[in-house]
DNA sequence: ATGTATGCAAACCATTTGCAATGAC
DNA sequence: GTCATTGCAAATGGTTTGCATACAT
């Protein structure tokens, strides 16, 4: 793969991003870029942690969340929202544009393929407004949600049910 | 306005769904939806508790979370998560269909109107999902944050500058 | 009468913050 | 040598939970 080609870019982009800035290039900095862009896919802070303490980098929370907000701020990574409790993270490139499918039910996320969904003529029509980049969450119920949750309607009808609502995770 | 009929609808569907679920029809959960179809745009639970606390009807703040849920689940209430803290809601009727805009900088979010985004054809692709509903999320600069990050950037070539990060909210 | 729904207060937990120690410049 | 950055632990705050009381059925 050209996935180490892809890693040197990105982190000349930060390096570029922390010079103008006038932030430090720590080790640490470096080190969280190169494990975000080891993975493709969505991440949590807890991952991410746990992942880099088992590897020969471990770095506290605290210095994960400050990193995190400049790779956020120059552009390498994106952050979604899929439930109430913990942020999702995913770098900025090397995944193909895709929309999140995030079922009600159970709560997985999938990603789903999607062509030129932002089309040039409505970008236009958002001059005052400079585009980062842009989500697209599709809300719904899964295939194997639908099925549970059909028989549960379904065994409604004979007995009493007591908690027809949506699992929370 | 033809709110009132609105309001009636959404009150059937409402009595419709915990009719169907076994759950109890409450003073509470009607005065909740009554109140999130008075106003359209966005929402949060504190502003929702604050609002219902002047007017005559006052609900806990538990009842406000386990309503929503349930206002969730049958479809009439929309949930958005912009930022990391608080969670925002939207009344599901009455609203046309539009992004949402969201500032990096100062976290506003603003609509903005669309036409359909989602195309028959691709939501053809999305068989095995039975979709509720969709959201799209554009994240960005918005003009004023854009014009104040310019100056800062300007700055920064004569002076050091502590902190150029997005200032959170 | 029964058991769900409410309201209160405590618990939870991801994220943020304060501060002393470290290390990039 | 300076001062931004790190790491730790404590604080924060929106949301959830446990439990006694109220009330829809």
């Amino acid at each position: 793969m050209d996935n180490s080609k892809l890693k040197e870019q990105v982190k000349n982009e930060f390096t570029e991003y922390l010079n103008s800035h006038k932030h430090r290039k720590t080790p640490e900095r470096y080190a969280i870029l190169e494990h975000i862009y080891s993975a493709k896919g969505h991440f949590d802070m807890d991952s991410l942690y746990n992942a880099m303490k088992e590897s020969a980098f471990r770095v506290s929370r605290a210095t994960l969340y400050n990193t995190i907000e400049l790779l956020l701020d120059c552009g390498l990574v994106v952050k979604h929202q899929f439930g109430a409790n913990v942020s999702q993270y995913e770098r900025a490139y090397g995944n193909e544009n895709h929309d999140h499918l995030i079922c009600l039910g159970c709560g997985e996320v999938k990603e789903h393929k999607n062509g030129n969904l932002f089309t040039p003529a409505q970008q236009k029509k958002l001059q005052r407004f400079k585009i980062s980049y842009y989500s697209m969450y599709i809300y719904g119920t899964c295939n194997k949600c639908m099925r549970a949750k059909k028989a549960d309607e379904k065994k409604n009808k004979v007995t009493e049910n007591k908690n027809t609502r949506i699992k929370k995770k």
